[in-house]
DNA sequence: CTGAAAGCGCTAACAA
DNA sequence: TTGTTAGCGCTTTCAG
């Protein structure tokens, strides 16, 4: 048995006991395991050998409360069952991926208090940036995002005022232009399907745009629904059921995303429904799974993948030079109209 | 112009700024920040109205490192876009809420090598515990798993040797079933669609299990293709297609996931083919979005969500008590005939 | 119930 | 090229 001095078995290795089984100074073993400042060969490969042998891994927290430097990211979404966020999600990492920034994820739920206390826990790490879905936040959030002294990105939406950078669309603009696409179509009786979430606010802003479009021609919306929770796809099917039944002159459906969309779709194909010359219909999202469908839905790409990597440049941008002050991009979402509204 | 003296405007603010405001000692105002211990009202009402105030938001960092205490779970997954991982952090997400811990999402692509970088950053941030998929990983990263002296639950998968904890089910026995109610059905031309990625241990190992099913009939799999990126639900389509028309005598597809499943499906039923009776179908996982087609794809759960609550019950209970120690839980899938195998 | 002192493990700044 | 010193902002421990 061994009768060496073993003081707390669970407690894990530091700089010093790299330092003392390569008989380097801490400090040195410190520039070396950063590659920082210079050192000669031999020291650094005794360092690096002595680290590996031991197993060493660095203390972060450590390391960021000496250096008052942390290479956290915080992202915050409202949810990840919805397909666009895990999209935008890996618009940032790939982003991120060479800066020596990590993100860091956060899930709200569509809960404003959820969404008050992520920020919290996510602002007390300290962290480089935040990168946040929308533009309406309690009171709260607001003032802690305006006090972080950190790079702010709100992402998704441009419709509204930005405590700092903004990277997104205008969802009222994308409703309003699919409104005039469908009426310019000769569409005339329209409703409306979509999520009951009152927190999404995306979702709210292409309605009321959709509906601004229509008001245009002088058309209001002849119905609508809503839904939560549940598979979409079926949720799509059971609503335009419903909606048809209820009012069954409708000759367009506009829904609030693809996934109900495509639910929509598959039922007029399955009732023999002629669509787009009785019926047309139309998503929102431009999601990778409409390509396998019997028919292509139209819809409008969000443009996610390059949100998440235009806000992620942004906070990577700044965190070099420390700057905080406004950048604003719109992206433009394309109209793609696929085989679900008729060409006139 | 003021004369006080402002160090750094960006700096943020300390215990010590409240400790200030409140005229109360640093060390009380943490232990009301905290609630620790016992502080008399009066004091407390003072200092959390002076926080408030300020809009102090405390440093977790410097808490970490003197408390010695990280209320983090990494949590590792090797994608988002698999519809099946944001289901188990859901899950992890939901039985942490109240634990006082936090998540900390990463992702792998799969990759070996992303998934040693992202376990080393994790780790140097001292969580609590760490969720991490799948048993397969390079001795780099068991290495640090095992000697990170926290607990290490390994999810979704059981066939194999954990480094501590594991929380799944057991691919192969899945793939077995699913063979043997095929050939129960009596299938006898049987083909497998499926991923391509070399690091989709789970699914291959679904396809192992599988093959044994069938050779315990003396069947052999009559045909396979395998497919990597694009649209899932057109990838089912367009490899069910090309399958069929290298092998028409198929009378079986047994898909590695749904969403290929999903695909497969929406062809045969494009092209009229009579599912179940001529060919029959089977996915993997369970996913919602089977419930919005219009017949029911064959499939067995995979306990996503279960698995993420399991596993982040069991880092919650370990952290209270310091203890580590494997726990095994094996979960069970069902299989669901749904309207793709026929009953015979 | 409250406060003072001593670090947690690392890095900035300076000295050798 | 390397080492020394002094904290980073908080909590632990112990003393009032």
């Amino acid at each position: 048995m061994s009768s060496k001095v073993t003081p707390d078995p669970r407690r894990s290795l530091t700089l010093r006991d790299v330092s003392e089984a390569s008989g380097v100074s801490e400090m040195t073993v410190s520039r070396v395991l950063r590659n920082r400042g210079d050192v000669s060969e031999t020291t650094r490969e005794r360092v690096l050998e002595a680290a590996k042998q031991l197993g060493y891994v660095p203390n972060k927290i450590a390391g960021a409360l000496a250096s008052q430097r942390v290479n956290l990211v915080a992202v915050i979404v409202p949810s990840l069952s919805n397909l666009v966020f895990p999209e935008v999600l890996s618009g940032i990492s790939e982003e991120l991926e060479d800066t020596g920034l990590q993100p860091v994820f956060g899930v709200t739920n569509y809960l404003e208090d959820r969404e008050e206390s992520v920020l919290y826990e996510m602002l007390s790490w300290r962290p480089s940036g935040v990168i946040i879905a929308g533009l309406e936040h309690s009171d709260a959030s607001r003032a802690m995002l305006q006090n972080a002294g950190i790079p702010i990105v709100e992402i998704m939406d441009v419709d509204g005022e930005p405590v700092d950078s903004v990277v997104g669309i205008s969802h009222r603009r994308a409703g309003l232009e699919m409104a005039r696409a469908i009426v310019g179509a000769g569409y005339r009786r329209i409703g409306f399907l979509g999520t009951k979430m009152p927190h999404d606010h995306r979702a709210r802003k292409r309605m009321e745009g959709f509906e601004a479009g229509l008001a245009e021609a002088g058309i209001e919306l002849a119905d609508r629904e809503f839904y939560s929770g549940g598979s979409a796809l079926l949720k799509g099917r059971e609503m335009t059921e419903a909606i048809l039944k209820r009012t069954p002159d409708l000759d367009f459906i506009y829904y609030s995303n693809d996934m109900i969309g495509a639910g929509g779709l598959l039922y007029c194909l399955d009732k023999g429904i002629d669509v787009p010359g009785k019926l047309g219909l139309a998503g929102f999202n431009g999601v990778d799974l409409l390509d396998g469908l019997p028919r292509r839905l139209a819809t409008m790409d969000a443009c996610r993948r390059e949100i998440g990597q235009r806000a992620a440049a942004i906070i990577a941008g700044r965190s070099d030079t420390g700057l905080i002050g406004g950048a604003h991009v719109e992206l433009t979402p394309v109209l793609q109209l696929g085989d679900t509204i008729r060409s006139r």
